[in-house]
DNA sequence: AAATATTTGTACGTATGTATG
DNA sequence: GCATACATACGTACAAATATT
């Protein structure tokens, strides 16, 4: 599952809501590394400021927990 | 009061500090329009998506509300 | 222990689109 | 039509923390 580019919705938006359902559904199991920004400009091609806006998103609803030099990781567990 | 640059502090906390402060102390009212972001970025001379860093989470703790083409207004009142 | 690579953090600039006045 | 103001998205650069070799 990746961005669509030509959908109206904000890149970012979309995103937020793919990894959202890709933690919700379990597919990313709580403890478990989120890929990193550079893995995931590439997978969905775009910008690394539209992965941290998505990923800034998710932070503040306490579903993921980011840290310096490590990764981002799933909350919960 | 404007953003000291040599302050380890990052520039988007401490102009989002210098707002909340503003806003806490009543000096930005309920209702009032906030300085714009072009007006921020002259300000405290930084750039615009500094500024947009910092409106965005005073939006995010629902101080502040803003709208496309009007600007960005304190909230509550 | 040291150098290198990876990953996130901060900050800048630019371009284009949308909404309002 | 034009000016103002916010929204989205791209790119670059460097710093800091961590992991790897």
């Amino acid at each position: 599952m990746t961005v669509d580019h030509f959908d109206a919705t904000p890149l970012y938006l979309q995103l937020a809501a793919i990894l959202r359902r890709a933690i919700d559904s379990g597919e990313l199991a709580p403890r478990q590394l989120v890929p990193s920004e550079s893995y995931l400009m590439g997978q969905h091609g775009v910008s690394r400021g539209t992965v941290r806006h998505a990923l800034g998103i998710l932070r503040a609803e306490g579903l993921i927990q980011t840290f310096p030099g490590r990764g981002t990781f799933v909350a919960g567990g």
